[in-house]
DNA sequence: TTTGATGCAAATGTTTTGCATGCAA
DNA sequence: TTGCATGCAAAACATTTGCATCAAA
């Protein structure tokens, strides 16, 4: 399936991505890689970011707070933005498609999936 | 509640979004604004929807399809984006509020709402 | 008067792109 | 060799902001 050439940087990015657990920008791993490799440019970095969400072997997800994020867990899975501190978090919970059907109830259109995340205050900012 | 001084160009703004069904990007209520107001700017559209968005008067939408688009109906719905013309209509159904309480059940945190959008064809294009 | 609102232009922040060169196959 | 990938810099967008001026209260 893929048709792509190696590349050690798409290499060092994919790493980076499956082992940290936080939601980086593009400009957080950019900065990243750049330990390794310093002379990687930063349009390699979406680049090559674009290419992997494209085929699927990760996430961009959005959360209306400026830049998009990316997640080294392709399989489909639900976020949460806290808005103290900005954070973004999985949250593990049974998937939700049946809204889908509800949204379809009162709809001509074709529904095929939806975007959702959640809200609020993570662990951390709910214990202050 | 308002602390606002009148300003026309506000008003004309509020207007157009009342009158419309569609979800404009701040850019398409310039270009209607300025059928009126020939000379005003997009920073004061921006400036305009940003105070109404913040004061609640009508909603500021992200579907990560590039710039946000604008809803002057304030009330809290959810909205459907076609993925092949790429238009945003509102869609209309009970409130699935049940879901942050799906989401707070494996998460410490404090989960207060949620954001959700769903994608597909829209009736003219599935009927294609 | 006072002070928020405007128009204009410059600045910002994010992401994309053109192009010559490099490197995997 | 062939052609995708890279580094670099410039460009493209969307949005915000500084500032002098304007106008509502």
């Amino acid at each position: 399936m893929t048709i792509n050439k190696y590349s050690r940087q798409r290499e060092a990015i994919k790493d980076y991505l499956s082992q940290t657990k936080e939601h980086p920008t593009a400009d957080t791993v950019y900065m990243n890689i750049r330990g390794t490799y310093p002379n990687i440019s930063l349009g390699t970095v979406y680049r090559n970011l674009n290419l992997l969400a494209e085929q699927g072997e990760i996430l961009k997800i959005n959360c209306q707070d400026g830049s998009d994020r990316f997640d080294g867990n392709a399989k489909p899975h639900y976020h949460f933005l806290c808005k103290d501190c900005g954070s973004v978090l999985d949250i593990e919970m049974e998937p939700i498609d049946h809204i889908n059907v509800i949204a379809g109830a009162g709809f001509t259109g074709k529904v095929e999936g939806h975007v959702t995340f959640f809200y609020g205050q993570c662990p951390q900012c709910s214990a202050k």
